[in-house]
DNA sequence: TTTATTATAGCAATTTAATCTCAATAAATA
DNA sequence: TATTTATTGAGATTAAATTGCTATAATAAA
């Protein structure tokens, strides 16, 4: 399997787009980030690492690495964009707490039939979906329980 | 069934906020309008038809609505929010053609078997989920094959 | 290897959605 | 009807994201 570098680079040269050294540090970077991100904390990332890139350039990097492939934006309903490293990654959804916030990821292979059955029914060519879940975590069902009973 | 507005006007009566014409004329507008929205539309509209209400209110207005339920947010991935009432309609997900930017809806019974899983394996309580599908509508692939040609 | 071309980086300015401040107002209730 | 206080509207503010511009560096051509 082709590495997330050689994936950029190619879809660069394909493309007339240049292969720098920022894009380089920042899609590195986003591969040795096991977690979710956002743009924020992947600048502050490398600045602690020295590596100095702006967030322009974080900002205009990040759709050629969702275009390709190798990133994908996630929702988590608070006002910005977070994104992870999906390239090499199985499919997964999240299911996010409304109580602590924490976020929960987990695979869900019956959504393979409903791409099927769009496909089949609507003649859609799915790209890809994305399933967000929003609810409680048992930790914060049970807090919420004993403040009821007070 | 209760309508939109006495289920507002009773959410409202229980937190000890207030019933106001502002209010009562934002939530009406938006059951009038059968499809997605935005603050700016929904401004715009409620100006066309000569109602007063600043965005502020709107604004301010809408965690209300969504939290009691008439109304939810909806991420069509284009920088802002849109919404859609939900009281009194099934729930239903959304497919947004990356070509013509059409939004279509559908409804798949499958994914309550998803929540279930969720509660038995994880032991978390789902509140809701969203699943959103982004693709080629048919026209748009036909599209994309006659221009692939040429 | 050197030169020419041009995409990209960085920085600051700008845009835009959304939130907040505050004085005036109107909804609830005593 | 008077009193209390949540809500409104307007504009200021915040924060995320985008853009304009010049210098630079990546690539292609000589």
């Amino acid at each position: 399997m082709k590495s997330e570098l050689e994936v950029f680079r190619e879809y660069v040269r394909q493309r007339g787009l240049r292969w720098t050294q920022e894009r380089k540090l920042i899609l590195q970077k986003i591969f040795e980030i096991h977690e979710h991100f956002d743009v924020d904390s992947l600048h502050w990332l490398l600045k602690q690492n020295g590596v100095k890139v702006s967030k322009a350039s974080i900002y205009r990097a990040l759709p050629l690495f969702i275009d390709c492939g190798l990133v994908r934006e996630v929702d988590f309903s608070d006002g910005h964009w977070h994104y992870e490293h999906i390239y090499g990654h199985k499919h997964h959804n999240h299911m996010k707490c409304l109580g602590c916030g924490e976020v929960r990821e987990f695979e869900e292979p019956i959504l393979a039939q409903v791409d099927q059955r769009l496909t089949q029914e609507y003649g859609y060519s799915v790209v890809f979906h994305q399933l967000e879940v929003r609810g409680y975590c048992p930790a914060c069902q049970k807090a919420g329980e004993e403040t009821r009973a007070r």
